[in-house]
RNA sequence: GCCCGGGUGGCGGAAUUGGUAGACGCGCUCGUUUCAGGUGCGAGUGUUUUUGCGAACGUGCAGGUUCGAGUCCUGUUCCGGGCACCA
C-alpha cells in the first residue's frame, strides 16, 4: 500500500476536531505547560511559509509535552486591529471588520491544514467586544494607579490623593509623575477640582498630556518609538516628524528598573536581552545643578544637567540647552532674542529624519552666562539641537576635551578646550575615553582649600569622587536616567478599541464605569479623518455618553448637560495583545479578564515563540502590562514570559531566467557568459531544483508563449538569489501548495530539517523530496510492497532496540533543547537502519511512532492505530531511553603516538585501563612509533582515545 | 562609535563534556531496475598527491595553552543584528 498522505491527513484532522482531542481544563494535580505563539494579524495575502514555522516548532513541543504528561495550554488567536484593513477600508469604502473577518476565516483555512494542536475553543481575536472590555478595563485600572518608587508598585490614585492633602507633593514623596507641579499640602487642598484633576493626571499610569510626539501626516496618526525607524514610519516608510500633542500615554518609564531587573530572572537568549537593555538604556551619572551667572545662589533659574562624566566638570567650557528647553526663553537676552528666535525656527521646521541625515553644526548663543557650581567659572550658554529635550534635563554641561560632540561644537563656535587626562592630544579630536589620569582638575594655580582634587585619579576613581563632593555640597546629587519613554497611546484610526473615556463639563477626562464596558467601536460612514482633522471616529458624532442616564447614546444626542463627549481616539495595536496570553487562560469569563483560579493554575507562558522583531514593542508593553496586573493583584506572576526563542526568518529563494537581449531566447545559467543577457525572476513554483518546467513558463506569462531556449544538457538551469519573501519578486511560497504536493508532514519536517530554529534561512524547496522520501521508507516498515500491514509480535533483536534507543535519546534531548533539524536526521538514521535490518516488530516500531508523533502527527496517528490501538497517538506515553541497550561490546581506540593518531584497535568495552595501555603497547604497529622507548606517558579515554606520549 | 551573535565541503547544516571533523539531507558520479524518462535500489563523493595501498593538508586569518583544539585563551578580519548627536 502506499503511502497517501492527502487522505490520511483529511482523517485524522477530522477525527482530532470530532474528538476535540485537544482540548484542555484546568487540573489540579497535574503538572501545566503554557506553550504559546505570538499570534497573527491576519493579512490578506494569507500565511506564506515562512509564518508556520513557529507554530510546528512551538506545535512539537507542546505535543512532547502531553506525551510527557503535561496539560498543555496551546491557543491561538488574531491580533486583529490593524492599519491594513483600515488602509484598505479607505480605498473601498470595505468596513476593515468584513475585512478582517475573511482574512481570518483564510488564516484558519491554511492553519487547519498543518495539524497542529491548538485548542481553538480558547481563541481570542482582539477586535471582539467580548476580548477589548478587558483592554479597556485595563486602561481605566491604569488610568486609576499611580507608581511608587519606595514600594516599587503600582499604587492607587486614593493613596496619592491622601498624601498630597496631607503633605504636598514634596517630603519624601518618591513616585512617578512628568514633573510639572510642585506644591504643599496647603496648596492642593485649596487648589480647584478642576486643578486637582490636572495635577493628577501627572501622576496616572494612563495619563493625558502635552508630549513631543512622533507625527506621521501621511498616516494622519501619531506613532510610539518602535513604531519609527530612522524617522520614517515602520509601516509604509512615511516621513515622521516631532510635534508637540496632546496624546493618551502609559508610564512605562516608572517600571524601567523592573523591567530591567526582571530580563534577570528570565530565560531569553541572550542577543534579546542585550536589545532590552539597550532600549530602556539605563545610565549612572550625576544630576549637577548651574546657576545663571550675576544672580548667584538666590537665582531663580538653576540648570540640572545629567552627567556620566562627573570627573570632567573641570573641563566644562560652556553649558547647551535643547531648543524645546523650557529655560530657554528666561535665559535669552533681548539682544540675542533675535537670533535665538530665527534658529528656534529654523529647528523647529526640520524633521527628526533630516536632524539625523544633517549633521551639521549648529547653535546659537544665548546671551547669558552660568556659574560652573565647582570651580565657580562663567561660562556662556548655547543653544543647539544636538541636546535633545527628551533625554535627561535637556541641558547639558560641555567639556569639548572629552566628547566629541561638544568639541565638534566648540571648533565650530571657537570655544575653549581644556584636556583633563595626562597625555592626551585634543588638538585633532576629543578623547572620548574612560581611561587614564586626572590633570588640570583643577589647574595650577587655581586650588582652593576645600575645593575637590582629582589631579593623578584614575577616571573611575574621579567620577566617584566628584559624585561624592557634589552630595556632600549640595551642588547635585547622583542619578540614573533611562533612555525608556512613556508610550504614546493614542492614534488617530478607526480600525483600533476605543477609550473607555469621555470628557466632562470642565474637558477633563473620566472614565466610564466599568459594568459599561465594552465601549463598542461606533459605526462611521467613512473611515478617514474629518474635514476639522478630528480622528475618524469624529464622523461618530452623535456618540456620547449620558451619565445621567448611564447609557451610551449612538443615534439621537440629548443635548443637556449630563451628556458629554467620548474620547475619539482609539488605542494602538499593542494595546490588545499586551495581555492576550492571560486571556486564554479563561477566554470565556464575562466577570474577569482572567479568573483567579485559572490564573493560579496556568501562572505564565513556560514557551513563547515569535520573531525578534518585537523585542522592543510588544515584548516591552507586555511586560510593562504584565507587571502592572501583578501590582494590583490580579496576576501571579511578575514575567509573563518565562522561556522565549525566536524563530529565525524565512526568506525567499528567488529564481531567474536570462533572457538574451532584443530576443525572444532564453539561455540556461551555465552558457549565459556567450551572451549579453538580462536575468529576470520567474515564478519559483514553475521551477523544481533550478530547473525550469518549460512548458508551464509559456503558459506563466502570454509574453512568453512564443520562447525559445538554449539548453545544457537537455535542460534549462534557472540562476538563484537570496531576497526577502515578495510578491513582486515571485519567490513566495504558499504553504497549501506544499501540502497540496508532499502533505503537511512533510511540511512539517522540511521546516524543522531546513536549519536552526532562530537562525534565519532562505526556503529552498531542494531537500524536500529528501524528506517525503524518509516518511515513504517509514511507511515501508509497516506496509509490505504488496500492501499488507507486516507489524509482527517477534521479539526485538539487539541491533533494534539499540536503533530506537539510540532515537529515543536524541529526540527527547533534541526537543528540550530546540535544536529539531537534528532530531529529523535522527529519524532518517532510524528508519534506515530498521530497514537495513528489515523489521517490522510492534516493540520497536511503536516507540518510533510515539517520538515521532510531534513531528508528523498525521502518520504517526495512522500508523499508531493500523498497528492496533484504538486510542489517539496523542494520548501515548513518551518512551524512556535504556542506556544498556546503547551501549557498545567493544570499542574502537584511536591509538594516536605524540597525539597523532597512527591506527585503530578494537577492545572488549569492559576492559580496564591497564589491559588497554597494554593492549596498545603490544599491537604489532606500535613499535615503529615507539621506537622501543618507554612511553613517557598513557593518555586512555574511555571508548575513544589512546594517546601514547613519547619523549 | 558602543553592545550582542556568527564564519565548518559544491549547498543546507552535524559534532551534547576539549577526544577518529564533515552526521543527516540535497547536489554530483558510477552501477542497477526500465523500451525510455522519472521512480526505486546499491556504491562513491573535503582538498592535494598516488595506478593502488597510503600520505600530507584541512573548521575566516595570526599566535597561544594542551598528549590532543571547530570547541579554551589573546589579537585580527569579515558577515548578521541591536542601540546611537542618549551627555
Amino acid at each position: 500500500m502506499e503511502y497517501k498522505f492527502k487522505e490520511i491527513e483529511k482523517k485524522w484532522q477530522a477525527y482530532w476536531n470530532l474528538h476535540k482531542v485537544y482540548q484542555v481544563k484546568e487540573e489540579e494535580g497535574k503538572p501545566k505547560c503554557y506553550v504559546l505563539d505570538m499570534f497573527p494579524y491576519p493579512s490578506g495575502a494569507g500565511l506564506h511559509v515562512g509564518h508556520p514555522l513557529g507554530y510546528i516548532a512551538s506545535d512539537i513541543f507542546a505535543r512532547y509535552m502531553r506525551l510527557k504528561g503535561f496539560n498543555v495550554l496551546h491557543p491561538m488567536g488574531y491580533d486583529a486591529y490593524g492599519l491594513p484593513a483600515e488602509q484598505y477600508a479607505i480605498q473601498t469604502g470595505q468596513h476593515p471588520e468584513i475585512t478582517t473577518e475573511n482574512n481570518i476565516k483564510r488564516y484558519r483555512e491554511q492553519l487547519d491544514k498543518m495539524g497542529f494542536s491548538f485548542d481553538w475553543d480558547r481563541e481570542v481575536q482582539t477586535c471582539d467586544p467580548a476580548y477589548y472590555h478587558w483592554t479597556q478595563w485595563a486602561f481605566i485600572q491604569m488610568f486609576h494607579s499611580y507608581y511608587c518608587y519606595d514600594l516599587q508598585q503600582a499604587r492607587p490614585i486614593g493613596e496619592l490623593i491622601e498624601a498630597f492633602r496631607q503633605t504636598g507633593s514634596g517630603n519624601g514623596l518618591n513616585v512617578a509623575s512628568g514633573g510639572h507641579y510642585s506644591f504643599t499640602a496647603d496648596e492642593w487642598n485649596t487648589m480647584s477640582r478642576k486643578k486637582q484633576e490636572e495635577v493628577l493626571l501627572d501622576y496616572r499610569l494612563a495619563y493625558l498630556g502635552d508630549t513631543m510626539v512622533n507625527w506621521c501626516p501621511a498616516l494622519g496618526t501619531v506613532l510610539a518609538n518602535d513604531e519609527v525607524v530612522n524617522g520614517l514610519s515602520e509601516r509604509g516608510g512615511y516621513p515622521v516628524e516631532q510635534k508637540i500633542m496632546r496624546q493618551w500615554c502609559l508610564r512605562v518609564s516608572a517600571y524601567a528598573q523592573r523591567l530591567l531587573d526582571g530580563l534577570e530572572t528570565i530565560d531569553w537568549t541572550e542577543s534579546l536581552k542585550e536589545t532590552q537593555r539597550n532600549w530602556i538604556g539605563r545610565s549612572q551619572g550625576a544630576e549637577l545643578y548651574f546657576y545663571l551667572a550675576g544672580k548667584g545662589k538666590e537665582a531663580e533659574i538653576s540648570f540640572a544637567v545629567f552627567t556620566t562624566r562627573a570627573d570632567t566638570i573641570y573641563g566644562v567650557t560652556f553649558m547647551v540647552l535643547a531648543p524645546e528647553s523650557e529655560w530657554v526663553d528666561p535665559v535669552t537676552t533681548p539682544e540675542q532674542q533675535a537670533e535665538v528666535n530665527a534658529y528656534l525656527i529654523a529647528t523647529k521646521k526640520k524633521t527628526e529624519r533630516e536632524r539625523i541625515a544633517d549633521r551639521k553644526v549648529t547653535g546659537v548663543f544665548s546671551g547669558s552666562h552660568a556659574i560652573n557650581p565647582v570651580t565657580n567659572e562663567e561660562i556662556p550658554i548655547w543653544i543647539s539641537d544636538y541636546v535633545l529635550a527628551g533625554y535627561g534635563t535637556g541641558a547639558i554641561m560641555a567639556v569639548p576635551g572629552h566628547d566629541s560632540r561638544d568639541y565638534a561644537f566648540a571648533k565650530h563656535f571657537n570655544l575653549p578646550i581644556i584636556p583633563l587626562i595626562e597625555g592626551c592630544d585634543v588638538s585633532e579630536e576629543s578623547f572620548d575615553a574612560k581611561e587614564g589620569k586626572m590633570t588640570n582638575s583643577p589647574r595650577k594655580g587655581k586650588e582652593t582649600p576645600d575645593g575637590l582634587i582629582l589631579n593623578g585619579l584614575e577616571v573611575k576613581d574621579a567620577i566617584a569622587r566628584t559624585q561624592a563632593y557634589i552630595e556632600a555640597k549640595g551642588l547635585g546629587k547622583v542619578k540614573v536616567n533611562y533612555r525608556l519613554r512613556d508610550a504614546i497611546f493614542s492614534r488617530q484610526r478607526y480600525w483600533g478599541e476605543p477609550f473607555p473615556v469621555y470628557y466632562d463639563a470642565d474637558g477633563l477626562p473620566q472614565t466610564l464605569p466599568e459594568n459599561k464596558l465594552p465601549l463598542k467601536l461606533p459605526a462611521v460612514d467613512k473611515f478617514l479623518p474629518t474635514k476639522t482633522g478630528e480622528p475618524p471616529l469624529g464622523h461618530a458624532d452623535l456618540w456620547a455618553w449620558d451619565k445621567a442616564n448611564n447609557r451610551i447614546l449612538e443615534t439621537r444626542c440629548i443635548n443637556n448637560e449630563s451628556v458629554f463627549p467620548l474620547e475619539r481616539n482609539t488605542m494602538p495595536g499593542f494595546a490588545g495583545s499586551s495581555a492576550y496570553y492571560l486571556r486564554y487562560m479563561d477566554p470565556h469569563n464575562p466577570r474577569e479578564l482572567v479568573s483567579r483560579k485559572a490564573n493560579r493554575y496556568w501562572r505564565n507562558v513556560d514557551l513563547y515563540l515569535g520573531g525578534t522583531e518585537h523585542a522592543t514593542g510588544h515584548l516591552i508593553y507586555s511586560r510593562f502590562w504584565n507587571k502592572f496586573l501583578y501590582d494590583t493583584g490580579v496576576v501571579c506572576e511578575d514575567e509573563p514570559f518565562r522561556k522565549l526563542i525566536n524563530q529565525g526568518m524565512i526568506q525567499g529563494r528567488s529564481n531567474f531566467v536570462y533572457r538574451i537581449n532584443g530576443t525572444h531566447t532564453f539561455v540556461s545559467l551555465n552558457l549565459k557568459e556567450n551572451y549579453e543577457v538580462t536575468p529576470l525572476h520567474v515564478d519559483v513554483n514553475i521551477v523544481n531544483n533550478d530547473i525550469l518546467n518549460i512548458e508551464a513558463f509559456r503558459n506563466w506569462n502570454p509574453e512568453y508563449k512564443d520562447a525559445e531556449f538554449i539548453l545544457e544538457k537537455g535542460k534549462y538551469v534557472c540562476g538563484w538569489a537570496i531576497e526577502k519573501m515578495s510578491k513582486s519578486m515571485f519567490n513566495v511560497v504558499n504553504p497549501d501548495v506544499i501540502v497540496e504536493k508532499f502533505g503537511a508532514d512533510t511540511l512539517r519536517l522540511y521546516e524543522m530539517f531546513l536549519g536552526p530554529l532562530e537562525q534565519s534561512k532562505p526556503w529552498d524547496t531542494n531537500g524536500i523530496d529528501g524528506v517525503h522520501r524518509f516518511l515513504k521508507k517509514l511507511w515501508a516498515l509497516f506496509y509490505a510492497p504488496g500492501g499488507s500491514l507486516q507489524v509482527n509480535e517477534n521479539q526485538p533483536a539487539n541491533a533494534e532496540l539499540k536503533s530506537i534507543h539510540k532515537l529515543i535519546k536524541k529526540v527527547t534531548y533534541d526537543i528540550e533543547h530546540f535544536s529539531f533539524n537534528t532530531s529529523v536526521s535522527a529519524f532518517m538514521i532510524c528508519v534506515n537502519e530498521l530497514s537495513s535490518l528489515k523489521c517490522s516488530k510492534r516493540m520497536i516500531l511503536e516507540p518510533l511512532i510515539v517520538v515521532l508523533a510531534p513531528f508528523a502527527p498525521h502518520v504517526a496517528e495512522e500508523l499508531w492505530h493500523a498497528s492496533g490501538n484504538d486510542s489517539s497517538v496523542c494520548e501515548a506515553v513518551w518512551p524512556t531511553h535504556n542506556e544498556t541497550y546503547l551501549k557498545e561490546d567493544t570499542f574502537s581506540y584511536a591509538v594516536s603516538f605524540n597525539g597523532k593518531t597512527r591506527f585503530n584497535i578494537d577492545l572488549p568495552a569492559e576492559a580496564s585501563r591497564e589491559e588497554v595501555e597494554k593492549a596498545a603497547l603490544s599491537h604489532e604497529n606500535a613499535l615503529k612509533w615507539t621506537k622501543g622507548k618507554r612511553p613517557k606517558k598513557v593518555i586512555v579515554v574511555p571508548g575513544k582515545i589512546i594517546n601514547i606520549v613519547i619523549e
